[in-house]
DNA sequence: TTGTACGCGTTATCAT
DNA sequence: ATGATAACGCGTACAA
């Protein structure tokens, strides 16, 4: 039965024979107090084990230690490593790491944003460009630090960190043409906003060096899956059997595109070469290994945090779009023969 | 510039012509306050806006709204599923998750432990039974519903909710023993405790069958990976080249072992019988089709955050391990010809 | 069924 | 550099 009471302020202060007011400022700038007090304060503090109570604190102040963050999935590994960077970010700064899982619909997102206005955040991190104008205009009243991830573009709200969808599918895009490939095909799922604009690039791409037939674009609106990119290479295979290459949407739909390759005997590279994207870890470790875009996923989440963190640091609040690219990474579901040569 | 201070239950109160705490009874206890009166305060909060402050709640109930969610790993497909259900089951039930990532280490367990004890939190949802002394002792302090996940045993702190990893061993291991492999191997990551458990599991049924043998268990304290089935697979086949079957800690690595047997042209499951565990969505789209091990990953996170909620609700405090079972998804990958043969 | 008085633990403001 | 006082917005306890 742990019913003694909790240790608070004045608890610390009268231990320390000074003013809780004293104690306050001891702990939240150090700076300010002598150092006589500061370390009476701070000996008190760890004999009573005191724990400030946020509730408190966000109410005396207005502001809260909740940094919100809104992401459309939970089960993606995308967003995992993005989080994992945010998580690891954080560390023990003091901040705690609110989750919003919008599912992909706008109206999730807004509810999210909505309930963390409400709470005076200390910062939002908050995925994309492509909010819903009532999401747009809650992002725009925060008074706090917010961060959009996972894509670039010129309008961030305050600050983004992200690379361009579009450029990496042009260079995904160029790498197949380059290797030889002559018809292009596109696998995709979901089709949300980020997707729609790899879509874009591989189309304009594909367009301009005349390897692009919408024939060869197959797409579904349900969740990206292993089996859904087995199920969408077939029916690429069905409607357009000349393909010789397929960009996919995201790595779990290469991969299966590479199983459904497999079981119809047809040869990776050789036949059909196929490109995923985001180069989770899997796809290095593949049989053939399995050429992606690497997206820099870790580092969107880390680099994200730390602006929030330096923000509220520094009381500034920056404009800056950050790009950190990506980066092809060839392996040999894309390689053609002339250029399997040279590694044999 | 919303500079427009904060719409506070005093606000709603005069607008709706009642006192504060009637307007605060409607919106927490609508079938205490009289019909008319609810009908006002709700079109009260409605034309202002009106939205709880959650720190003064909780600083004048003593409780918070917060539901604490410690698992082990961010980046991991197995609690992806397993938060999902928990992010699906809270819906707007007002609660917020606060989700700590311990990075399987006890001390950072101990550290959220400490942090959401220290917030009164609504509830607690712990991963596992193998707590620290220090972390054992927070949750036995807790005086909110606390249910423990993804594992089953006779001593739960409160609730909790999962399977028996050895028991899942065992039956996984029968399964190869039955399709008539010999000398069978496994590979092993991370070993933590449930890796641990899944290991006795294979060793004790392995053994009482006369088909284990030490030198074919490989395992690596490092996170477990793909690309670190691939590896595993090489050591054992380098150390015990007899093995004719792998019972892999996890899909990651079995899939890796897929991969590397692919590689060496061995062929599974005629040379090599690969078991997986988990049976994530990849298993069944792999060619070939991999055997795994199906856990109800998702509905532990939803009968985790259900019992934490009907707990909540009733204000009752039960007692219950609740075993989820698991399933054997017999695949190719462990069919063996004459067992192919039906198939066929 | 509704209301009054007070306190939750902290910080902002203004003094000293 | 330190302190006194008054909020912050809500819920509890008790009263009506």
């Amino acid at each position: 039965m742990t019913k003694e009471k909790r240790v608070t302020l004045d608890d610390v202060a009268s231990l320390a024979g000074v003013s809780a007011i004293t104690v306050s400022r001891a702990l939240r700038q150090p700076d300010v107090v002598s150092e006589k007090v500061r370390a009476r304060v701070e000996s008190a503090v760890r004999r009573l084990g005191y724990v400030p109570n946020p509730a408190a604190r966000q109410l005396a102040s207005g502001r809260s230690n909740v940094i919100g963050v809104v992401i459309p999935s939970v089960t993606n590994n995308v967003f995992a490593d993005v989080l994992r960077g945010i998580y690891d970010g954080v560390g023990e700064a003091g901040y705690e790491i609110q989750l919003a899982n919008t599912r992909y619909a706008p109206s999730l997102e807004e509810n999210a944003l909505r309930l963390f206005a409400s709470q005076k955040p200390a910062g939002v991190i908050v995925t994309g460009f492509d909010q819903s104008d009532a999401s747009a205009d809650l992002l725009a009243g925060l008074a706090c630090p917010v961060v959009q991830i996972m894509d670039h573009g010129p309008t961030p709200a305050q600050m983004s960190i992200g690379f361009s969808h579009f450029d990496a599918a042009v260079a995904a895009t160029r790498h197949l043409i380059d290797q030889g490939y002559t018809r292009l095909g596109f696998l995709g799922a979901r089709m949300d906003p980020r997707t729609q604009k790899r879509f874009n690039g591989f189309r304009q791409t594909a367009m301009l060096a005349g390897v692009y037939s919408e024939r060869r674009v197959v797409t579904t609106p349900e969740a990206s899956s292993v089996t859904k990119g087995a199920a969408l290479l077939s029916d690429l295979l069905a409607i357009a059997p000349e393909v010789d290459a397929v960009f996919c949407n995201n790595d779990d739909l290469a991969l299966g595109a590479v199983f459904e390759a497999r079981r119809r005997r047809l040869s990776v590279p050789g036949e059909l070469g196929i490109c995923g994207f985001n180069d989770l870890e899997m796809m290095a470790a593949a049989e053939p290994p399995v050429t992606s875009v690497r997206t820099p996923r870790l580092e969107m989440g880390r680099r994200a945090i730390e602006a929030v963190l330096t923000s509220l640091a520094a009381g500034t609040r920056d404009t800056a779009a950050i790009d950190l690219g990506f980066e092809i990474v060839a392996r040999e579901s894309t390689a053609r023969a002339s250029t399997l040569l040279f590694h044999k």
